[in-house]
DNA sequence: ATAATTAGGACTAATATAGTACTGATTAAG
DNA sequence: CTTAATCAGTACTATATTAGTCCTAATTAT
């Protein structure tokens, strides 16, 4: 299904909530009420945001976490990576793999020419165009209609 | 990291390989032997393939399978659908989530843009592309000295 | 000093994926 | 009409990944 994980999901919603509070230190469990989100996941979250430097953390009584960049300069492509590491939807979508297929291989660098394009959508979209969500994708009307694949509820 | 299965992946080796011997029955061990896949894994490709209407079988004795669809009608879009079902990169990208953040999600259709975007990208990549391996689906240079992540070696 | 907070790592449980195995149906050929 | 090769379908197991939790240490305002 081509998906992204839960923690990258609930990174997005975490990252948008702090959007509307810019420049105020805002503690993990200030951030996990407001998203009902739990808190030790929250704190990962967080943890792992700042080591990407996407946002910057403070210590101690009254410390938190606040955005660095602002939303025009947090990408999709920015914050996947961040929590998954480089996009590479293959193995072999990474420049230097050498698989036991790879003198079989069919496919060779097509995928990594579709990853690329794939980062390269991703890294258009920022922060701020999840918030306003008014910005359309090219969305093609033929998909209007598509069977759509329902997940189970997320706990 | 944003990826699909190795099944998905394999399932692309085992058609552009297919597609060297159009018209003619393929048994699933003589590709097996082909791609350097294992047997089971392949016959396993192969019947995925057929329930998604991509690849016909033929039972019995000189049986095997053969494409249905020319190179050009077979999406990359077509075949992750096949193996992993609708392409959704979150749980909220299918437009009949109702989980319990729902009220709280700040992130709301955002990611179902995003979704639509991906698919719309990858349904006009074809099996052809990749085969020809020739395509550049807009390569932007900046991509060109990324880091790369490595993957393990695929057993 | 104290209490609230982040940092870092380790751990467990749940889930998803890959790979294997088995039984049954089909069919060409002897 | 028997045999052997092949696909169909399902179930199972092992592995890998992910989610979620917890604990201890460091930091800092009061």
């Amino acid at each position: 299904m081509l998906r992204i994980s839960k923690l990258t999901d609930y990174g997005t919603v975490v990252l948008v909530t702090m959007l509307g509070n810019e420049g105020r230190l805002m503690s993990a469990s200030e951030l996990s009420d407001i998203t009902n989100i739990n808190f030790p996941t929250v704190s990962k979250i967080l943890k792992i945001l700042t080591k990407a430097d996407i946002v910057d953390s403070v210590r101690g009584i009254n410390g938190g976490y606040k955005l660095i960049q602002s939303a025009q300069q947090i990408s999709i492509a920015d914050i996947i990576d961040a929590f998954e590491g480089p996009i590479a939807i293959t193995d072999c979508s990474s420049r230097k793999c050498h698989c036991k297929h790879e003198s079989h291989c069919a496919t060779g660098l097509a995928w990594q020419d579709i990853n690329v394009s794939i980062r390269d959508l991703l890294n258009k979209i920022t922060l701020a165009d999840m918030e306003s969500n008014k910005k359309q994708y090219n969305v093609p009307s033929e998909f209007a209609g598509m069977p759509i694949h329902v997940e189970n509820e997320v706990n």
